[in-house]
DNA sequence: ATAGACCTATTGGTATGCCAGTGTCAATTT
DNA sequence: AAATTGACACTGGCATACCAATAGGTCTAT
């Protein structure tokens, strides 16, 4: 399969953003892009277009393209909706997970646990994708993973906040644990309450708080600019 | 604001397809696209991948682009998230909703009932639209409504047959007053259970069922034609 | 009759030029 | 000095032309 100058173009301006390479806010020049990938302004176009529909880019018309910046309320909004479908992963798979699918999944836990005690954070990074990746397959929906996995990349570029903190290593391991031993018994409510958790940290808690603050007027990026979108 | 050809004739054949004026299988061809708007292929292109990102259209590469045809499997797997983000609206709303949201959901529920009692069909289902809709607000999670429209926008094409059902009707309005009930009473767990039944009809027993029916390789139409995707 | 080798219309992808609307900045005016 | 105006460059959107790849059919030979 051949992939098209605005595929190329496209998985490499994403893989760039997701990894922090350029920053939320910053500007995409067109022209720049062009000259860069030595392709003429269509593609460029093609591919912009596609990361808008994805929302890793935002166009504010006659003013230029830009990584999108999401606030901190939509950032928010986005982790309630990743703790649910995340959640429902784990729900399901308590209930349809089968032999195979287990085994990959205690592997993946061990990998996980083996970059913990290295405590090599990337790698750490890596297999923990890869373990709620077995969840998600384990959930025997595939739309269900696959809005989950878009999620979770339009997520990613924020998540590296969330992933630093010192000790959050060790307990996320715990919480995989504890994950896994739902599954393993078929617990449906466990497993999603302990997945929710695992992405949400603390819980609703926390949103429905800021919810009710914002509901009286304190929201402090009101005048954060205009952020075009749909 | 105007708008450009390319999102005309996006929504245009967006209108077209959730209401059943395209049928899904149906072939969509770009010159005549052309002809019939007047434009040039660029902005039909335009609309044509915006179409296919969102799931509406799938183009088979030199065979042509057509209306997305979405097998039962897959239809079962976007209903249960369909129903998992309808019951999260619940819970959400159920704990955050204010009385102005409460009071206008019960407006909206009384115009469903209205329509309901007439047996206009139609009329109802454009309440019930109405009423889903102030759930969503009601969660006070924007990104939550999005996601949960732009689903039930993609399954538009393929509900008119869930709801064409005798009796439906009526039995669709008893559930929208428990919902109402527990949204009222801040019944969290019970907005929640009472909404995702109520887009489920069955709960999730009958998915489950299919989902292991068909990991015994039953699955009767692995022969559709490649429905190619990403 | 069937397998295999061309042939062609169609589709997908790209380059390029043009035009209109608008943000920006500077010059001019009061 | 502040405000108004005006020119210009930039951006977005569209049309058009060109090229490459291939699906699907036709023709040929065994």
């Amino acid at each position: 399969m051949k992939r098209s100058n605005a595929q190329r173009l496209r998985d490499a301006l994403e893989d760039d953003i997701i990894n922090g390479r350029r920053a939320p806010g910053e500007r995409l020049d067109a022209d720049a892009l062009c000259h860069e990938f030595g392709v003429s302004r269509t593609p460029v176009r093609e591919a912009v277009q596609q990361l808008v529909a994805s929302g890793l880019v935002t166009v504010s018309p006659k003013k230029g393209t830009f990584v999108a910046r999401i606030g901190i309320d939509e950032l928010i909004e986005m982790f309630e909706v990743m703790a649910e479908l995340e959640g429902m992963c784990g729900r399901l798979a308590a209930r349809r997970i089968d032999q195979a699918e287990l085994e990959v999944l205690r592997q993946a836990h061990e990998r996980c646990e083996v970059a913990a005690r290295a405590g090599d954070s990337d790698d750490y990074y890596y297999e923990n994708e890869a373990f709620h990746d077995c969840i998600y397959l384990a959930s025997h929906n595939g739309f269900l993973a696959g809005e989950a996995r878009q999620l979770k990349q339009r997520l990613k570029p924020y998540r590296r906040l969330q992933l630093q903190v010192r000790q959050r290593l060790m307990s996320s391991l715990e919480e995989h644990r504890d994950i896994v031993a739902a599954i393993e018994s078929g617990d449906a409510a466990g497993a999603e309450q302990a997945l929710r958790e695992h992405v949400l940290i603390q819980g609703e808690r926390f949103s429905d708080f800021v919810s009710s603050v914002r509901r009286f007027g304190l929201g402090r990026e009101a005048m954060d600019g205009g952020e075009a979108s749909r």
